[in-house]
Order: structure tokens, then C-alpha cells, then sequence
DNA sequence: AGGGGGACCTGTGCGC
DNA sequence: TGCGCACAGGTCCCCC
């Protein structure tokens, strides 16, 4: 589930570890995650320092430098945990819970940093992938290129998504999922900022009004800005790269929540839940409208 | 164009 | 305690 809040705290989890530390040692316990790791992936890694991480989109992006970049999807269940060294620091001391340990049987990739720490790549379902990618190349590659802007970024505004919804017919709801649209929104985070929007996940994309689209706008970015500030959300299998649970599941007001009263005030609403190009919609049908 | 369905793979939570 | 079923954050592909 890792939407874009979740893996910018991985992100930011890894960080203190990665930047910076060479990989003096790189074990893959499997050929394959959802796709075959690419030739050579231990050999290409082992001895390479790691001089940024980056992230686009829900992909962490580790800079090499030896000119690759090590891109990896969390799928739905990748997970990254931090161990050995002195302990990495949480994001917010204090916000955390304590995480329920990985199943070591889904341990499936290790990197041993020169520092001391091992870094373990978890995922059960073996939805997320692993690929190394020419740094220089990354943004004309299939999985780049044709993603829509950062939602957190400047070139992300009313007129762009005005753009981008224009005379479609599609839902909004399925629209702000598709990656093409704006990159790094997921299902939950999707309900979440529609419910602020107090706009109906089933309006056409291209019904929806300059004022409404602003709010939308915003309504993204607070979601998102929140979410972060949380340390993520965790439902079953993700954890934050230090292995802590982000908070932001409390702050759910619409997902999960089917059969429950609408937060907003007075409203007065129950949450619906209905399905939408297979994937669940949660929604209010007395204020989304 | 847009929707529906299924695929990938494993685990969890529920009703019985 | 066990069994079977529904469902899960993402993405891709085929079919109508």
C-alpha cells in the first residue's frame, strides 16, 4: 500500500543509513520479485556507494555512483528494515509504535553497508520490483516517462489537472489514480482527498469546475503533507524503513470506515463503500456530491 | 474511451 | 480449532 507518503517515509528512513555508505556487501535469497532482478544485480551493486535517494512517484530511487540508479517499487507489501549500528533515529521521536517484526521468510534481498548496518528488503506478496537503471537514462524509461508531476511539486496546480481532466469522462476517482494524471496517489489517499473535497468519486473528470479543482488541489496536498508528517499510514504489512508503524490510519476519515458517521461537521452522512474499476471507493454520499 | 475482469502472490480477518 | 471465502496499499494486460 505503499502510497507516496509511506515511501517518502522510507525514504527519509533510509536515508541516514544509505547516503553516503558503501555496499560492501549485497545478497539476493531469490532470482526474482514480482520480476527477475536484472543480470549481474549483486555483482553491479557490491562495492558501489550510494550518493543520493530519491523518490518518484511511489519508486525509491537509490543513486549509484557508477552511473546506475537502483529503482524499487514496494508493490504492496515491501517493507525495508534497518539493522545493526546504533539505531536510526525516527522521524518524529515519539510517534511511533513499536512494529511487529518481518517474517524472515520473506527476507528476500540484504545490502551490508560499510557502516555497520543492514539494510533488508521484506515483502511477502512479491508485488514490488528491483531494477538497475542508468541514472541518466531513468527519466525516458517506461516507468518514468510517462508519469504525471510530483503532487507535492510546483508544476502540479489547478490548471494542470484542469489540463489533464479536460473533456474526460472517466471518474475522477479512477482518473487521480491513474499515475499519467498525477504521480504517487494510491486508493486510500484518493478517497481521503476526494471526502475533503466533498466531491462524489464518480463525477466525470471533465464536469468538474476550475473552483472545484483548486480545492481538489489543495485538498491533495494537505492529505499528503499530513500523511508524511505521520510517519505514513500502516495497515497489515507496511512499516516505516526504521521498522515503526506511522499514525496516519487514525486519520482515515473516510477509508475502511464503511457504515460509520461522516466527520464532517453536521453532515450527518453514513460512508458508503462501492466499487470502482475493481478497486474500493470509500465516500459520504450526503456531502461528496 | 471506458469499464470489467483477471493476472501476479501471500496473509489476514471474518463467518460458520 | 479448522475451513472457506472475501479482501488487501499497485500495476499490467486482455477483452468487450
Amino acid at each position: 500500500m505503499p502510497e507516496l507518503p509511506e515511501v517518502e517515509t522510507v525514504r527519509r528512513g533510509l536515508e541516514p543509513a544509505l547516503t553516503g555508505a558503501r555496499l560492501e556487501r549485497v545478497e539476493a535469497r531469490r532470482p526474482d520479485l514480482r520480476f527477475a532482478l536484472p543480470d549481474g544485480f549483486v555483482q553491479r551493486l557490491t562495492g558501489a556507494t550510494v550518493t543520493a535517494l530519491r523518490r518518484r512517484a511511489k519508486y525509491l530511487l537509490l543513486d549509484l555512483d557508477r552511473g546506475d540508479t537502483l529503482v524499487s517499487h514496494l508493490g504492496m507489501t515491501g517493507r525495508f528494515e534497518i539493522t545493526g549500528g546504533e539505531a536510526i533515529a525516527p522521524l518524529r521521536p515519539g510517534d511511533f509504535v513499536q512494529a511487529v517484526p518481518a517474517d524472515p521468510k520473506h527476507a528476500h534481498i540484504v545490502f551490508d553497508t560499510d557502516a555497520g548496518r543492514r539494510i533488508t528488503y521484506f515483502d511477502p506478496r512479491r508485488f514490488g520490483y528491483m531494477d538497475l537503471i542508468a541514472t541518466a537514462a531513468l527519466d525516458a524509461h517506461p516507468w518514468f516517462a510517462a508519469l504525471g508531476p510530483e503532487p507535492l511539486g510546483e508544476a502540479f496546480d489547478a490548471a494542470h489537472l484542469g489540463r489533464a481532466l479536460a473533456g474526460r469522462r472517466q471518474s475522477v476517482k479512477t482518473l487521480l489514480l491513474d499515475q499519467r494524471t498525477v504521480a504517487g496517489l494510491g486508493n486510500i489517499y484518493v478517497c481521503e482527498a476526494l471526502w475533503r473535497a466533498k466531491i462524489s468519486p464518480t463525477t466525470a473528470g471533465g464536469d468538474l469546475k476550475p473552483a472545484r479543482l483548486k480545492r481538489l488541489v489543495a485538498d491533495i496536498r494537505t492529505v499528503l503533507v499530513e500523511a508524511i508528517e505521520a510517519g505514513g499510514s500502516t495497515l497489515r504489512d507496511y512499516a516505516a524503513a526504521d521498522g515503526a508503524l506511522g499514525y496516519f490510519q487514525h486519520s482515515f476519515a473516510v477509508y475502511g470506515r464503511e457504515g460509520e458517521a461522516c466527520a464532517s461537521a453536521r453532515c450527518g452522512g453514513v460512508i458508503q463503500r462501492a466499487t470502482q474499476s475493481g478497486r474500493s471507493t470509500f465516500y459520504c454520499d450526503a456531502c461528496q456530491t
